[in-house]
DNA sequence: TTATAATTATACTAATTTGGTATGATTAAA
DNA sequence: TTTAATCATACCAAATTAGTATAATTATAA
């Protein structure tokens, strides 16, 4: 089950931001968290329009994040990666799967993908910033 | 997240197995589950090696489950999509990362990789199979 | 002993996803 | 009105995924 650069460095936009406490522009994000400038805008976007951040435009604009306190991993993952849990047969269409109803396999993965969002949605950033650095 | 359908296509396998109770082969197996036969073919190899099943070959062969009541989905996902969780920065070469001593993502990475490993290792497919067909 | 039914081993390939770049527009402060 | 920032899209190369294809090996049965 991959994770894409895409979330591992939205993670550490947002402890960057944990950290400083406040707002900052993407730029500085970017340059201090070795992620391309341009591909870290492209993740901003994301995850403004999840609500995990707030931006300003124009000159002395940035971003914030909405609600510190209460970013879980599994916000991070879904608004960067999609679904936290992708699988094939639990596609949009889910015409392309002809077993649903008696596919005893289904009622695994519903458990993994309950399990897992649970267990994402239980993994909350700033605590762990907090125990480390108080 | 994505889960392929490797392990997919594995997991129908173990499960059909399980409700058979015994051998089959590999072409029975493809047919009833709707899965390639040659793709099927190379799954089946992999779980081979993993130890997830035996096989016999020549006239009359086939797979059987080596220890059916143990196999859990991370058996199944590691023997078929590699690591259960695979993140761009926990590759081989960590040379890929500078940041890796004072990295705080990396810690709640960690963290996403051990819940994962625990609760996949968690669910037996024995159990649930037994559970919904007594 | 020979045909047949099975697994095993590799090599190949098309489609999709990932990990970016590039370009330009929009917004707002100095 | 310049400048510094975000926003919106389009593009692209490399890697991964989801298969196919081919042929070898093994063991049973006729």
């Amino acid at each position: 089950m991959g994770v894409t650069t895409r979330s591992l460095y939205g993670l550490r936009l947002v402890v960057y931001l944990m950290k400083k406490g406040g707002s900052a522009t993407v730029k500085e994000v970017a340059e201090n968290e070795d992620v391309p400038y341009r591909y870290m805008e492209r993740i901003v976007q994301d995850m403004r329009k999840a609500g995990i951040l707030s931006s300003r435009r124009g000159r002395g604009g940035g971003i914030t994040l909405v609600n510190p306190e209460r970013i879980t991993l599994k916000n991070i993952i879904q608004a960067l990666d999609g679904k936290l849990v992708d699988l094939p047969c639990f596609s949009e269409d889910t015409s392309d799967c002809s077993r649903l109803m008696d596919c005893d396999a289904r009622i695994i993965w519903l458990k993994l993908i309950e399990g897992i969002e649970e267990f994402c949605g239980s993994i909350n950033i700033n605590n762990i910033i907090r125990r480390k650095y108080g």
